[in-house]
DNA sequence: TGACATATAGACCAATTGGTCTTTAATTGC
DNA sequence: GCAATTAAAGACCAATTGGTCTATATGTCA
């Protein structure tokens, strides 16, 4: 996974994976079928990672703004300095294969859709205990934090300070949370 | 540009190219040395058009709001059905390239800052003029506008309707508009 | 028309791509 | 200890990569 991720699907080679999942060219094939297969086994495991954790950090047993704080934190770690630099595998593979590979199209979709449910959940959540400013509508406003923590991501790769992701994400949620 | 555009870098080779330019093989690469400088070339004017475009909706003699709105207006149409999942050569490059490629980070960081700077600006004659919410700050919301917007590109590969975009939009810009 | 520049098509190149197959080595169960 | 299975190493393959070079047109100007 690792490989795909810093260095994208078509910029990996055989030896790179060879190298990154320390088998033979053989066993390689035997364990994966192919590279394309291989690839989609890495994103998948990716995705699954990224949704445990949302569904740790939005877990509806916790206080719903504490649950939106600590996913944008992660999101803030993730996209600062050399962590930012790295990447993400996710938003790297929809711009590079989205529109060309339709394995690849309905992963990006459904974890989209279902980053946008969970986080959609958490605001209805905080709106039901009155923590939302006024107007705010859940369903919108997590459309705007998916694309927000998305272009992060993006943004990231310039690897800005820790310090002023966090303070643009405190800025944001201080737009929407009473 | 376009051929780049709307399939990477990696995944763009020499034929595509001729094919695209209608260019021979030889004078492609009398023309412009070879397909890296063609790239940073093609990439130079992908972000020259974006800027001017964007003085142009941004223009400081233009009511601050209404330029914000035609800003984002564009995005809407640029993310939206076909347009969205041809996606956007910046942030492709990002995310494909940057880390790897020092004249690409070079490209790709200062863009960044110029847009945020451009956005910034707008948002300060808004303030000026009164416009702005309560308690909010040109430079950082500058800064969520652009991850934002950079954030609708990457969700944009997925095609949502321009219904959706612009309403989420609309959502986002009522949080700093007074 | 004739000399010269330019651009074309495409042969050609070494290196690399993803993928297969064979040979050898290591591990396993008995 | 020995046969049977498994995995490793890497030779090998056709196709493709980015890039060069040569031969042939195609002008263009006197």
């Amino acid at each position: 996974m690792g490989v795909f991720w810093s260095r994208g699907y078509h910029a990996t080679a055989l030896p790179d994976l060879l190298r990154a999942t320390k088998l033979s060219r053989g066993s390689l094939y035997a364990a994966f079928g192919d590279k394309h297969s291989l690839f989609l086994r890495a994103l998948d495991r990716y995705v699954a990672n990224a949704l445990t954790r949302m569904d740790t950090e939005l877990d509806p047993r916790r206080e719903p703004v504490d649950g939106l704080q600590a996913y944008l934190a992660g999101y803030v770690d993730r996209t600062s300095g050399a962590n930012g630099r790295r990447g993400c595998l996710l938003v790297a593979t929809a711009m590079e294969l989205a529109g060309h590979d339709a394995e690849v199209d309905r992963r990006i979709g459904s974890f989209f859709k279902a980053m946008e449910a969970r986080v959609a959940g958490a605001l209805s959540r905080a709106k039901a205990a009155g923590k939302l400013a006024d107007g705010v509508e859940p369903s919108s406003a997590a459309r705007i934090l998916v694309c927000f923590v998305e272009g992060l991501r993006v943004v990231g790769k310039t690897a800005p300070t820790r310090i002023t992701s966090q303070a643009t994400v405190d800025a944001l949620l201080d737009r929407f949370i009473r």
